[in-house]
DNA sequence: CCCTGATTCGC
DNA sequence: GCGAATCAGG
């Protein structure tokens, strides 16, 4: 394969939107991601910033929302919680600042669909002592440490030291663990007779 | 271990 | 000019 016009189009294109390297290359096709990266430099364009702006932005306040955008177009009201000894999962609340930032609009890969959100939070005894002892076990990742087949459920405080991801070996195609999946994603009949 | 971009240097 | 190998890092 060579570098044809068209392909440094789509190169160029696809790096300024904010598009990896490797991403780029798998779209290319024939070259691999340091070939992109070579051609990157080679074009001059390895700074994304654009031109004569010198406004770096701090991506600080700007975290949470982009990882909402990203990973939940709806992103589910929460109970306040009740009790902080028992961080009470939430159905399927996506941890805020999962998704890895990207600058400039990135062509998010498209995650699973969202399951559907149940509004009661009711949790079957056996999926609650799995997920406690499963939590026992976590690999308690930091938020750069997550991948595709990690674990994404958040246990403990936020705001405190005690806080990382599960981190264990995530369901296929699923953002969590089977113990947290099974908490998460609760099919109808389980909560059917359940009332509070 | 998964990924990111940056750099080097033989081709 | 090209890009694999390597480096540096989250």
């Amino acid at each position: 394969m060579s570098w044809t016009d068209e392909r440094v189009e789509t190169l160029k294109r696809m790096w300024t939107e904010g598009q990896s390297a490797s991403q780029i290359a798998k779209e290319l096709g024939g070259v691999t991601r340091n070939a992109v990266i070579g051609k990157v430099h080679r074009l001059g364009l390895s700074n994304r910033t654009e031109e004569g702006e010198a406004a770096p932005e701090a991506p600080a306040a700007a975290a949470a929302p982009a990882a909402a955008a990203a990973s939940a177009p709806e992103a589910p009201r929460h109970e306040p919680v009740a009790a902080k000894s028992a961080p009470e999962p939430e159905p399927e609340a996506e941890p805020a600042p999962v998704a890895t930032f990207t600058p400039r609009r990135p062509i998010v890969p498209a995650g699973q669909p969202l399951p559907p959100q149940p509004s009661a939070n009711e949790i079957s005894p056996e999926a609650l002592a799995s997920v406690r002892e499963v939590e026992k076990r976590a690999r308690k990742l930091t938020l750069m440490e997550l991948t595709e087949r990690t674990c994404k459920w958040p246990i403990g405080d936020p705001a405190t030291e005690k806080f990382w991801f599960c981190g264990l070996p995530s369901q296929a195609g699923k953002p969590y663990c089977e113990a947290h999946v099974g908490v998460a994603f609760q099919p109808m009949s389980a909560r059917r007779d359940r009332r509070r």
